[in-house]
DNA sequence: CCCTAACTGGACCATTATAGGATTGATTAA
DNA sequence: TTAATCAATCCTATAATGGTCCAGTTAGGG
């Protein structure tokens, strides 16, 4: 349907439930898919391309489970989404203008490259740690 | 694919085609669909809501075709995918929080609005008028 | 007046993406 | 050992996308 499917959805809010968790070792999958309403056959699906790009760490066996392999402010949105939709780019010719005979003189082209970089830009721009914060900001000096 | 398909890419060129001819009184859909290498019974298609929005004028009868409604500056980008992909959004729940049991509470949704935004916003800054000019700009005082 | 170019609407189809399910196997704490 | 848990693979249903076909209708031009 659109550049944010599922995928991102829902592992962006899985991500999200285990920063809000912080370092009490791993989680086990089930109940996060129980408590954000996912199926856990689905979700199982999603982490796999989380753990190859080094997002999170896994650990198998009894009380296995996942967690965040880095700070939750080192990780960006656009990564995730990345990661998710298995691509960086809304329009394929933006990234390789070689896929598109017209490129080299299509008037429309810089105005999806606009596009992207607008995109890119803003979830660059937003990390897991800043919307995870599960308490109120830090009001200290 | 993604939230640009086929749809908005071809309505946009099929615009600007339109745009670079000027008010040459109406032009065939044929001749568009050759020039710009797009079936023209599936531009065919792409042209109905383009007229009922109010964006494009039709000619039926010998000579008949196809001009624009307005000036092209007065056709934003965003107007055109809007109208063409269907809806606004990139996710029904920015639109339609009522949608999600979740979005009261769902710390996720205001990065996917806050993405909707810069979006929207890029796409109304851009008109057909901008992307179509098909001379040197004017360089008159 | 009639022909025909051209638009109009709808049915139809093939391919792909999406969302999800199920099964089986490997690993490890207790 | 055994139960819990990740890992990997295969399968299915549904929808979106991109595109075709055709039977109409309209209206300009000769
Ligand atoms: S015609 Fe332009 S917008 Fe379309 S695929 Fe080619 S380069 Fe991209
Ligand atoms: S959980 Fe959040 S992002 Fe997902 S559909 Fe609901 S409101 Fe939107």
């Amino acid at each position: 349907m659109s550049f944010i499917s599922t995928r991102s959805r829902y592992g962006l809010r899985f991500l999200i439930d285990l920063a809000q968790r912080g370092a009490l070792g791993p989680i086990d999958l089930g109940s996060i898919a129980e408590r954000q309403g996912i199926p856990e056959t689905y979700l199982a699906k999603l982490v796999v391309p989380l753990r190859n790009a080094g997002i999170i760490r896994s650990a198998r066996g009894a009380k296995g489970g996942y967690e965040l392999a880095r700070s939750p402010a080192e990780v960006a949105v656009l990564e995730v989404v990345e990661v998710l939709e298995g691509r960086s780019s809304l329009l394929e010719c933006t990234d390789r203008p070689e896929l598109c005979a017209r490129s080299a003189d299509c008037p429309t082209l810089p105005v999806w490259t606009g596009l992207e970089t607008v995109v890119h830009d803003y979830l660059a721009s937003v990390s897991v740690g800043d919307v995870a914060a599960p308490r109120a900001p830090d009001y200290s000096i």
